[in-house]
DNA sequence: CTAAACCTTACAGTAAGGTATAATGTCAAG
DNA sequence: CTTGACATTATACCTTACTGTAAGGTTTAG
């Protein structure tokens, strides 16, 4: 199969896999004698890998690491286990940070609604954000915040 | 005080702060006459409002929404409360679809010592992977993860 | 007076994960 | 034999939120 089929199966792009291939997660594959790139069932087998990892979260130099184990004949599973278990670690403190500041804005969104507004908002320029605790002291903060900007998925 | 100064009051850096400001958050300040940037105590607290909410998971774009509805005399705490409520959806929807995950590699784990390796690998590159369940119609996938790559903060 | 520390501009680069474009070549059908 | 759908390459561009660098001008401490 040539690179249009391979990236159609799988819902990706022939852009997407050549860039897999210069990332160094697909090897660089057989040509026909024009130089059409073609693929077989193994090609297929870890482009549906990549994709899946990748939608469960795992970055591509995460999983470039677990494809070099398996080529290296180890069984990456536990490797994988790691990843995933970080990546549920962070994102369970993340909610936990949003969930403080969730419960902050809706205790500040009770004054705000007993209050003359003035009263509230002072010379903020929102009070609601002004009067947050400092929390500074809980490393990794937001600063990326989750999905929803750009790619498609 | 000059950029420097208002900088460093905030944790922050000179060129993030005139960064800041050709992305239309700060307005041009003053100058002295040798061409220096004069701030004064409102740029502070412009300044203080954008650093806390991207600390609290707001991108600049968003806050740059928040301060032109204050610049033009409205109150923004509804707008800011929406954007909270969103990212804290955001956050738990993504939690709850890691759980799911993390709740099928441990049984898959499980299976995974019950049973001889080759057994459960098959010709799979990692079954724990391979055998999860089709999520596509949960749009709006992992595709970024949270932080931890980049920033400081 | 000089050196350090600060300021100015403009432009390039980073990370991640691609997407888009240009200019060209190939292959099957009509 | 031409049209259209595919393929090739290289290069540039996108987002976000900055950071770094070059090449210079200014201010301040000693």
């Amino acid at each position: 199969m040539r690179i249009g089929e391979l990236a159609g199966e799988l819902g990706t792009t022939a852009q997407a896999v050549r860039f897999y291939e210069r990332a160094g997660l697909l090897r660089e594959p057989e040509r026909t004698e024009s130089g059409y790139r073609v693929y077989g069932a193994t090609d297929l087998k870890r482009l549906r890998f990549i994709r899946k990892a990748k939608e469960l979260g795992f970055s591509l130099s995460e999983i470039g690491g677990i494809l070099r184990m398996h080529d290296a004949g180890q069984v990456p599973c536990a490797r994988v286990m790691e990843i995933a278990e970080r990546h549920l670690r962070e994102t369970k403190a993340e909610i936990r940070r949003l969930s403080r500041f969730r419960a902050e804005l809706s205790s500040a969104l009770r004054r705000w609604k007993k209050t003359p507004r003035r009263a509230v908002t002072g010379d903020a320029i929102c009070a609601l954000i002004e009067r947050t605790v400092d929390d500074n002291h809980w490393k990794n903060g937001a600063a990326k915040s989750s999905g929803h900007r750009n790619g498609r998925i």
